[in-house]
DNA sequence: CGCTTTTGACCGGCGC
DNA sequence: GCGCCGGTCAAAAGCG
């Protein structure tokens, strides 16, 4: 075994070594042997037939041979070939094996013959090369066919029991006579419970009215958020949000929204951006206050004319975080790559949209929308209805943690303001406040990130389910796109699925100020 | 040469 | 009015 024979797979290391050669340079007795001395396979019988294959090689056929593998298994297809270096090749184990034995010499005369035979070993080989491709390829496909799979029953579980709360909250809502007192009449809808625990009713019961909390926090936000303290929050007040005068119709505040609603997807990304499939120029680049990292302007040059731009900056903490931020709408058509993330960005604003329109004048508590929305995902979206420009925040950054979902005590259902299923269940409810309903009509109507061409239709009730389902749609086919953001997407979507966890977080926040809980979480794309 | 990137200037909104 | 800040412009530089 150390006479200069060995065994290499192709194009790898030598992985055995003979014992002995005879004739053509090995004993058919001999066994193989890997690196570290191990008997891998053994050759038994004795070579009939001899044939030269072209000029540059020899080829030894070798006739009823028995080989067997570690596992005692025949191989079958055997071809052997002298070469001039001291190594021997054995390419695809488990199918068609072609041991290639290099003598080390060129004494060989094998005798020309059956050169037939050899082309057709070797079409053999190629065949059983491709056929070990295509095993792998299915095997992968086969892998993906079950993460998929795996996604797709997740969600149908997950709408079973939105299905099931839903219902058991319609029955509890009947039977109840005490909820009487919590009933606000609005189109004959039904207020659900957390609207008046956030001091939403009155807005959605009297559009004259506003609630005494969102005036505060309207009035003076930067009493509560420092410059300093949050660059992207000193411009987030929501007062600075397009008020919606609530003379004019809603329509105008919506139209006014899509002009300057944003989108902003964080993720990991060593890349200098995240590949989204749109082509986009440079115009320029700025040093954000509260931010070393610069932000980098950008727009859409796949049409011309195309309004759409986009901000590129780093997270000041963790540099590793790439904050895209999307405004506008495309005047094109979109390739696939693009329209995938477009599509999410799209569900995403068009939550966002949804979120500002339910209160007359133009606000909503963004945060709760945002769990409303998306209950069990505040890993992935925030929405801020930050001024100038509302912005939904797509956090693809979270890696998924199931364990911490049923680490959570049960204690913090009870906290008020989070949408726990059971409220979950009730603002979805088809017989929500109607102003949600056309909220949904509305979103219909902004083409957000997407392509004017292709936009996603989501005027289907019940809303949350809607946009879940594009924001489902649409992330899975963003995995395509780009293996880092796809990673973070897929994280993102795990955690949605596999989390059933109602959010335990700001919960002390939601009850005085969520606006200013969210502050932070939602300037995510400027200099936090 | 044409396109993209860089970078300082400029503009508008906002708070003081 | 001034300064700050985010955003954009446009000339210069870089690049293939």
């Amino acid at each position: 075994m150390d006479k200069g024979w060995c065994l290499t797979l192709e194009n790898s290391d030598p992985v055995g070594f003979f014992t002995s050669k005879s004739d053509f340079g090995f004993d058919l007795s001999s066994r193989l042997y890997d690196k570290e001395g191990t008997a891998t396979m053994f050759l038994t019988g004795r070579e009939e037939q001899y044939a030269s294959s072209p000029a540059d090689e020899r080829r030894v056929v070798l006739g009823e041979v028995d080989f067997f593998s570690d596992k005692n298994r025949p191989v079958k297809d055997m071809s052997v070939k002298k070469e001039d270096l001291h190594t021997a090749r054995e390419s695809d184990v488990n199918t068609g094996l072609q041991l290639v034995i290099n003598t080390g010499s060129d004494q060989s005369t094998v005798d020309d013959g059956i050169s037939s035979d050899v082309e057709d070993k070797r079409a053999k080989n190629e065949l059983a090369k491709l056929k070990v491709e295509l095993e792998g390829m299915n095997a992968e496909n086969q892998r993906l066919r079950g993460m998929l799979s795996q996604v797709s029953s997740n969600y149908t579980a997950l709408q079973m029991r939105l299905v099931g709360l839903m219902q058991q909250q319609k029955n509890s809502t009947a039977h109840d006579s005490t909820q009487e007192h919590e009933k606000q009449e609005n189109g004959g809808a039904t207020v659900p419970r957390q609207f008046l625990d956030l001091g939403l009713a009155s807005e959605i019961d009297d559009p004259s009215n506003s609630s005494s909390e969102e005036k505060t926090t309207s009035g003076s936000p930067h009493k509560k958020i420092g410059r300093a303290e949050s660059p992207e929050s000193d411009s987030c007040g929501p007062n600075k949000i397009p008020k919606l005068n609530p003379s004019n119709p809603v329509d105008q505040s919506t139209e006014a929204t899509m002009k300057k609603a944003r989108v902003s997807v964080r993720a990991r990304s060593e890349a200098p951006m995240i590949s989204d499939g749109c082509q986009w120029r440079k115009y320029g680049q700025k040093m954000a206050k509260g931010n070393p990292c610069p932000r980098a302007y950008y727009r859409c040059t796949m049409a011309v004319g195309c309004p759409v731009r986009k901000q590129v900056q780093r997270c000041a903490e963790d540099r590793t975080i790439l904050t895209t931020t999307y405004e506008g709408t495309h005047n094109h058509p979109l390739p696939p790559a693009a329209m995938a993330l477009a599509s999410t960005t799209s569900a995403a604003a068009s939550m966002l949209l949804s979120g500002s329109m339910p209160s007359p004048d133009g606000l909503i508590n963004p945060n709760f929308l945002a769990r409303t929305l998306l209950p069990y995902s505040s890993n992935m979206a925030t929405i801020s209805a930050s001024a100038p420009f509302p912005t939904v925040t797509l956090d693809l950054t979270h890696s998924p943690n199931p364990l911490q979902c049923q680490r959570v005590p049960p204690t913090q259902y009870q906290v008020p303001f989070l949408v726990h299923p059971q409220n979950f269940a009730s603002v979805t409810n088809p017989q929500m406040p109607q102003v949600f309903g056309q909220a949904l009509v509305n979103q219909s109507k902004f083409s957000g990130l997407q392509s004017s061409q292709n936009n996603i239709e989501q005027i289907q009730p019940p809303l949350h389910h809607q946009s879940f389902t594009n924001t489902l749609s649409a992330a899975t086919a963003a995995i395509t796109a780009d293996p880092n953001f796809s990673a973070a997407l897929a994280a993102a979507i795990t955690s949605i699925m596999g989390g059933s966890r109602p959010d335990s977080g700001n919960a002390t926040n939601n009850t005085t100020n969520v606006n200013t809980s969210t502050s932070n979480k939602s300037s995510s794309f400027m200099g936090n």
